[in-house]
DNA sequence: TAAGTGATCTCT
DNA sequence: GAGATCACTTAA
């Protein structure tokens, strides 16, 4: 039978801090390779400082204004592309980053793990894509999700950069 | 702890 | 066009 159970458009049309909780423990397809998502990072609208939505829409973050169901792929510091998920209705802009799956940690590694690039900035997670999720076979446990404050943004200030927006899943 | 690396954004 | 910034990683 057709394997296409796939996370799509209103898996990801809703606010960011219920799809991060529900995406802890799903997994993340490449190419057929299947990894189970341990750790995310949320940014969460034009009123989150460490949001690079933040700043307001430009070419690069225009992308996190749209559908949600669409990746938001973007280079930092010159080496190390971030994959993004967008989430949400369209014209509020917040993403998921996915910073560790299977036993990969670090989101730089990740990418370059997977070989995930730019080209896949503004394309819908997908079969089709080649790049896309699949529900948990069975839901982990509340409590084996752990929250923490997010990681390189204390450019953001305190009260966002304490903020409880990572998700981490615990050995359970 | 520091540096490598290049796109993006904000000034001129 | 110039300069600052940056959701990271690795090697010490």
């Amino acid at each position: 039978m057709t394997m296409s159970n796939h996370l799509e458009h209103s898996f990801f049309n809703r606010p960011v801090l219920e799809v991060a909780e529900d995406l802890i423990g799903a997994r993340l397809i490449k190419d057929g390779r299947e990894l189970t998502i341990t750790e995310l990072e949320a940014y969460d609208g034009p009123s989150d400082l460490a949001c690079h939505a933040s700043k307001g829409c430009t070419e690069r973050t225009r992308v996190m204004y749209g559908a949600a169901g669409v990746f938001y792929v973007y280079l930092c510091y010159g080496m190390y592309w971030m994959l993004n998920i967008v989430t949400g209705p369209a014209g509020y802009p917040a993403a998921l980053l996915i910073r560790g799956a299977g036993d990969i940690s670090g989101p730089g590694k990740l990418t370059k793990a997977l070989g995930i690039d730019g080209s896949y900035n503004n394309r819908p997670a997908d079969p089709k894509t080649g790049l896309y999720f699949t529900p948990p076979e069975t839901r982990p446990h509340k409590k084996l999700i752990q929250t923490t404050p997010r990681i390189g943004v204390s450019y953001a200030g305190p009260v966002w950069a304490n903020k409880p927006y990572r998700y981490l899943l615990t050995a359970g």
